[in-house]
DNA sequence: TGAATTTGTGAGTAAGCCTCACTAAACTGC
DNA sequence: GCAGTTTAGTGAGGCTTACTCACAAATTCA
């Protein structure tokens, strides 16, 4: 006679963060294809059924696990920048975090870029919501450096944002696909400085330039050749 | 009695080419996992076990798709740079191509970006190969540009060629995803400025500007207290 | 204590990648 | 031409896996 299992009942909450342990733990080793529902459901404790008691379906269960983990990453995010007052350094801060998330969570950031965007529907997704919400503070930090004057005031914000994460993630994806280390600081200093470089008040496109200094120059030269127009006072 | 369908055999080249196309048109319309082996045999007019003599499995064939398509862009972008001089002007050249390419094969685009870099053993494969063809065009021209002195010679060349891959990627998502037009001009002459000014010579990060503009102000003030102290000659 | 409700189960279904024993077209030597 | 050999091509069936559903058991309620 085969020995039957004693059946627990327990709260939906309870039952949940346990499947949901679960997911993430085999989406973060095996990525989304790769995971396997009756594995899910076989470390959570639970029949493959109960799972679809709880969520809709695979993906439903991926976007679970995904926003509960993304909208910890905001917080921190949100909650860090408020210590910080220069728009410059809170802009190094973002590329700190950023990278410093991907270096924790590799294998959830993974499934991130290649899963979740992936999706048809991505832009009508709770994750696309909160991504916006991620990002926007980096959106939020460029005004600020706008308002400040210490960025130029013609700096496409979309753009300068997607320069940002996009540049990062491409990078980042060398580490992620465990070609070799990821050294933060020294990635986040290039980064940084580049980004500086690309839109700081006074760095404009090379014609810009020009014509910035145009007007510095004119009246340098102007000034010298009055003063060599007149007789040499004391050393130059 | 069942219609006997007439067998034809014809050259391995000429099959694999065909499946090869039909399976370019599966992916693109329903991405990696929407495309269904089958459907490629039918359209393909082939049985679905002559797709397995000619490729060891659907990954593979994604792989000779992609390799094949990627191939003809390298050259495109290979050619077309030969015809231009400055090196900033070839920037801007790349940004562009890589932009039309996203907008003429946005399916296409995207399988790659999601498909094809996920795979665990990417960086072993033909695609990473082909890739980093493609982007060391990039890196060819950055050199160039800091040997002629145009962009500094401090500018940290993967990341600003990540920079420039990833952050026109992440911007053309939001094209891919169907959410808007891509306006290739705009985007192309904003995404340059923004890495001109990057990387140009004299463009630093914050404190190495007020390096540069340190002597001249300085030499300005002089002269002008100089000429404070002199007598004043003709109105200004 | 019995009825109703809610939670949990796992065998079964369908879809889809892939295999393999077999068919028959093309080729080869006579 | 013809027998024997090689090889392109076939498609039914195997296997894995997401998902369903009829049922079972625990809990709650009257």
């Amino acid at each position: 006679m085969p020995e039957k299992r004693k059946i627990v009942r327990r709260p939906r909450a309870e039952r949940t963060q346990e499947i949901r342990r679960a997911a993430r733990e085999a989406f973060a080793a095996h990525g989304y294809a790769g995971a396997v529902m009756a594995d899910i459901a076989h470390a959570a404790g639970v029949a493959e059924g109960t799972i679809y008691k709880l969520f809709e379906n695979k993906r439903a269960l991926l976007d679970s696990v995904m926003t509960d983990w993304y909208a910890t990453l905001t917080d921190g995010l949100q909650h860090q920048l408020r210590g910080i007052d220069d728009p410059a350094q809170k802009l190094r801060y973002v590329i700190w975090y950023h990278l410093t998330t991907i270096r924790t969570e590799p294998a959830l950031c993974r499934v991130y870029f290649h899963e979740i965007r992936a999706q048809h529907d991505y832009r009508d997704s709770a994750m696309f919501k909160l991504n916006q919400d991620y990002t926007s503070y980096t959106v939020e930090v460029l005004r600020e450096g706008v308002a400040a004057g210490v960025f130029r005031d013609d700096v496409p914000l979309p753009i300068v944002r997607d320069t940002i994460f996009g540049g990062l993630e491409h990078y980042a994806w060398q580490f992620l696909a465990g070609a070799k280390t990821l050294d933060i600081e020294h990635t986040t200093e290039q980064f940084w400085r580049l980004i500086v470089a690309g839109i700081s008040a006074g760095n404009g496109a090379p014609e810009r330039m020009d014509r910035q200094l145009a007007p510095i120059v004119e009246r340098l030269e102007a000034v010298a050749g009055r003063l060599e127009r007149q007789p040499q006072g004391r050393g130059q």
